[in-house]
DNA sequence: ATACGAAATATTGTATACAAAATTCAATAT
DNA sequence: ATATTGAATTTTGTATACAATATTTCGTAT
């Protein structure tokens, strides 16, 4: 079946349970874009593509249910779960305020040879912004955020963070396609590669949390 | 079956769908002890209890794993999740920042009347501390905490609010036993009452969020 | 007695079956 | 033409069946 596990050479690589990788699947779906906040989730066709049994593909559902990327409306199916930007700005909010303890974790823990490399890829968007490449600069500057909340060491910060990121993603990247906010992000991550460089977790923690509130006003009529 | 719906005079109450009925029972059993961290959940005793089949049980233990609660070990059947004395603090330091958003908000946000509540709460809990009758006041301490979160008016943040509180309840519970922090906890929300009454959000924020650490000494040696 | 290994047993993961909805669609009445 | 009703069909929720793994039990050898 298509979702089955993969070998290299003779080795197994296995790990991922059938479960989680139908879940991976999925998210991917909704992550991407490929199935839209509203749609309908057609079981029959869902399972079929990905060659499992209803079981496994409805305990899926549950677990992205809870993730609050897909609605289940009882007796009536199931659909990607659509956002009201009321919704998204308050994920907004809760994001912000959780950036901003992981920039003053990432001041306090991370080791030199971390903040260096964050600063490495900083300077890598800024050359990326300077040939207006926007996708390679969009990828970085996603590695860079998921880059602070590693670095404050904190495994609950970093799932919370990374569940809400993950349900934001679609705006987030409407968001920055943006004309000339760019400019303006580009000089944030700016002030954030000093702030990391001198270890001041507070000033780093604030303009983190601006620099992304700032979003919801570049976001705000892509959804409103 | 154990878990079907009531009827109220001839009125169905229904609601739950026997998902969510039987996500609340588990919920409720790990979150009250019945259940210990770490010990094996016992899946056709389950069943038998609870009057279902295996089915909506596994979906349930679905969502549980989402939440945080269970852990399902592939292949090796599920347990309560056990935290270690790291994640314990991890969880802390998430849910003190959340919180001061939410005394921010809460500060921004509440009606006249909604903080004249929050207050007659505040001021039973200290009739109950002069008679040190525990239980009826920790009743009221979560209550009060859970009324700040519900003030931000922030669904997100309730959302997850919800959710690390339910995680970390039964150590909650163990901290606030103690005997002569019960003062101070006190203390700290007779700041928290009066920041709250001046709309003194930043103030109260970090009262919160100090009050919230707090308990982490509080309860260090209960979990270390 | 203790350690080992194979058969017996129990548990887990997935597929399927069945019952109870909801939805679709077509025929009829307005 | 539009609305309405009621079968036919599809979809959903739950139970059960079956196959694959783990775990336990018990007999044997050291």
């Amino acid at each position: 079946m298509d979702l089955q596990n993969d070998t290299v050479g003779t080795l197994r690589v296995d790990k991922a349970t059938l479960h989680d990788q139908v879940v991976a699947r999925i998210r991917d779906l909704i992550v991407e874009g490929a199935l839209l906040p509203g749609s309908r989730i057609d079981e029959s066709a869902l399972i079929e593509q990905l060659g499992v049994s209803r079981t496994p593909f409805r305990e899926a559902l549950r677990t992205l249910a809870a993730e609050g990327l897909v609605e289940i409306r009882p007796t009536r199916g199931s659909i990607v779960r659509k956002l009201t930007p009321d919704e998204v700005f308050s994920m907004l909010e809760v994001l912000a305020q959780l950036e901003q303890l992981a920039a003053e974790l990432a001041c306090k823990r991370a080791s030199d040879a971390q903040i260096a490399q964050m600063v490495a890829i900083h300077e890598q968007m800024l050359e990326f912004y300077a040939k207006r490449e926007r996708m390679p600069y969009f990828k970085l500057n996603q590695e860079f955020h998921r880059g602070i909340v590693s670095l404050s060491a904190n495994p609950v910060l970093i799932e919370i963070h990374g569940n809400l990121h993950a349900r934001l993603k679609r705006i987030r990247f409407v968001g920055n396609r943006g004309p000339d906010f760019w400019a303006d992000a580009v000089s944030e991550h700016e002030e954030m590669a000093r702030a990391l460089q001198t270890r001041d977790g507070t000033l780093l923690g604030e303009i983190a949390a601006r620099h992304l509130l700032n979003t919801w006003t570049r976001v705000r009529d892509a959804v409103t």
